[in-house]
DNA sequence: TTTTATTTTCAACGGTTGAAAAATTAGAAG
DNA sequence: CTTCTAATTTTTCAACCGTTGAAAATAAAA
């Protein structure tokens, strides 16, 4: 009988040569990554490798096809020229599927970061369904992007979600809707060889891309968005914080006031009631369906009043900013970032919304001088959720370009 | 010229069989120190290491003299008897010093957490004074504890205080109070081989205790204590999360109220102005000098008070137990932990503090059933900083078993 | 041709692994 | 009671893999 393994499941796999090997790999390739075409040496010089491994782990890289060489650079001086490699591009294919309420959005990325065009697809329903259905809609979703072309090696789906299908099986509410469940459904539907496919939340999505877009180089960030409702996420270090239960960053049912409205959750002044869209319409005078055609048409009404200065949507938009700014000063007293990132509507209100924020956060500022974090609207609006999903995929390459196999 | 290396602080050193073997050593000394006595078999499957490689690894650790043969096992069956090994007792000494106002606190411990008896010894202020005083303090009070036995491994000196030396010293207020320049100051003054000094925040260390001493195998603890001020730490998955300036988990100054008293930070409704013993005995109709024999009899009188039934004791405790549930609402919206310790006067109060806490986090519980944290009081008490600094010494033990000398 | 800088080659070293051997005891057989 | 066999743990050893350091090869400028 083979001796039988029962690791814990919090130990450490052990370490030996081929985990050496794909650490290493991973450097180099992170390194070439980050810094564009770069010839040995300078891999050499930035990893702490020596210039012997750095011949070997190239050769190898270059073996899988993930990096090759760069047309000659500009010669540096006398001696042997440099020969500098890259990135190949479109060698790996990460794919990522956004499933929303009616309509899915596909995108694909290689490893550079270099994204196809979105395709939004009507879906029959969103992230509340049946998963038999969610899997037939993302299996046709990324039927849509098309086989990749010969030689392309096919990486990561990656779907991002909101609703009761959490990141981590841990953290669903039954095992019959666990990410790794919906999982298995989406890879039993896709044609082709089998490929690995991974659940993400939306929220902690789009705040991973958002952090990236900042390109501060670790540290805390936090994300804020309201949609339909308020989510959020934080960023440690460029890793997804999760807490206990995944609902770390979520800061929807955060208390902002002790005698505010009661919320649907049952608690009363939670920073939904304020600052959801819903709470914001309504508060402007503008509430009514929650049809998707009439909120759109609400909130460009809410638009052309706040531009025009209407007193009573700027006073909706006052009362929002001091409720988030209450919540972010909860936030940076637990959490801690240099950086709050507001989506969804949040970015788009925010020059409304910043005297509240501000007015909550000066507080903070008298207790901690210039430990008070930055609050700035997101850079990739409601493609945020996409394209972190898709680093997400990247960052499996990346930390295992091993898994790239050898022979073009 | 020697080959000159510039890594990027945030890039990971490169990985060889050096770093194999530290990884792999440090996978077996955790398994024997958190399983006990056991057998070579035992730590193979168990880590999912090969038996050979465990024969190897174990002899390296024996010849470090980290662990031992140990008296012979009852037999399991037929077959060769397993040889079982276990953590040799004192080994290593481990030294933490806790730097309060007006005395420091000396212990040390063995690998297995074995520990001295706690020596208390006044010092010549606290953690505010000139770093070079504070480092004589630190100096003598290790002194007190005396020299290691030879054959004992000296293993770190952890310094555990509050206030404006930070543990990282990134987040220090200025260079020249810097948690590495103290370290460099008691490491100056130490007789004897250089031995390396940690610099730890006394929350954080506290906080690393109590995780400890809950047992539980991951996940997020949150610590908050109260004594002369608030303070508080969050741990994930064991490891101190200290945010972007190391202000992660001080829940001080979260806001609880819009309109609460004026805080000595210059924000209004901090948990501080509710929570912190000052703000209690006041409240209780015992406040006065801050002088800590005062203090300290009024804190007497209030126990005597509240377990009498005294109704403006008690109303004093049940403000405080609801500005501590609002603060743990916010706390459980941003990190999402499963448990919360109380530590300082807060263990003592939880009983009157108990039904404000639940009532505020009843809320939480209408929106996330069964998400909400457990509130318990601290199992170490005063000595939890102690502790925790201790830990964080044997950390670095266990981390690198190879720093120990070969050879008795 | 010399100098300089980059890249590659190669033997050496340390670490893990798998298989085989050694060690050691309990129970069965004689 | 002795001897043998089966079972289990531990150790040994050759094989393999990856990094390293030094030397060699390469290639262009001076």
């Amino acid at each position: 009988m083979a001796t039988r393994h029962n690791r814990d499941v919090n130990t450490p796999a052990p370490t030996d040569s081929a985990a050496v090997r794909r650490a290493n790999l991973s450097l180099v390739l992170r390194y070439v990554a980050a810094h564009g075409p770069c010839a040995r040496t300078e891999v050499a010089a930035g990893t702490g490798l020596v210039h012997a491994s750095v011949t070997a782990l190239v050769a190898d890289l270059i073996d899988r096809g993930l990096v090759a060489e760069a047309g000659a650079a500009a010669s540096t001086g006398r001696g042997r020229p440099r020969r500098p490699v890259r990135l190949v591009p479109g060698r790996v294919r990460t794919t990522a599927v956004h499933v929303a309420w009616g309509y899915s959005t596909v995108m694909t990325s290689d490893l550079a970061g270099v994204t196809g065009r979105p395709r939004r697809l009507p879906n029959s329903g969103g992230p509340f369904g049946p998963l038999e259905v969610l899997a037939d809609d993302i299996a046709s979703a990324v039927d849509a992007v098309g086989p990749p072309e010969p030689g392309v090696h096919h990486g990561r789906l990656v779907i991002a979600l909101s609703g009761p299908v959490t990141e981590r099986d841990q953290d669903a509410p039954s095992p019959a809707r666990s990410a790794s469940h919906l999982a298995r459904l989406v890879a039993d539907r896709l044609p082709g060889p089998p490929c690995p496919v991974d659940v993400v939340n939306d929220a902690k999505a789009a705040a991973l891309a958002e952090y990236h877009a900042l390109a501060v180089g670790g540290g805390t960030v936090a994300y804020v968005k309201s949609d339909a409702g308020v989510a959020g996420a934080l960023i440690v270090d460029g890793r997804v914080f999760h807490g206990s239960h995944g609902l770390a960053g979520e800061l929807g049912h955060i208390p902002v006031s002790l005698d505010g409205p009661v919320c649907r959750c049952g608690a009363t002044g939670c920073l939904t009631t304020y600052v959801s869209t819903r709470a914001v319409l309504e508060e402007a005078g503008l509430g009514g369906s929650t049809a998707p055609h009439h909120v759109s048409a609400a909130l460009t009404e809410l638009d052309h009043r706040l531009r025009a200065g209407e007193p009573v949507a700027l006073a909706a938009l006052d009362r929002a900013g001091h409720a988030l700014g209450a919540a972010l000063q909860s936030l940076a007293g637990v959490a801690d970032p240099d950086h709050v990132v507001l989506g969804g509507r949040l970015a788009d209100w925010l020059p409304w919304l910043r005297p509240g924020i501000d007015a909550r956060l000066a507080a903070r500022r008298g207790a901690f001088p210039a430990f008070s974090p930055a609050v700035t609207p997101g850079h990739l609006g409601d493609e945020a959720a996409l394209h972190g999903a898709l680093a997400a995929g990247r960052e499996h390459i990346l930390a295992d370009p091993a898994a790239v196999p050898k022979g073009a």
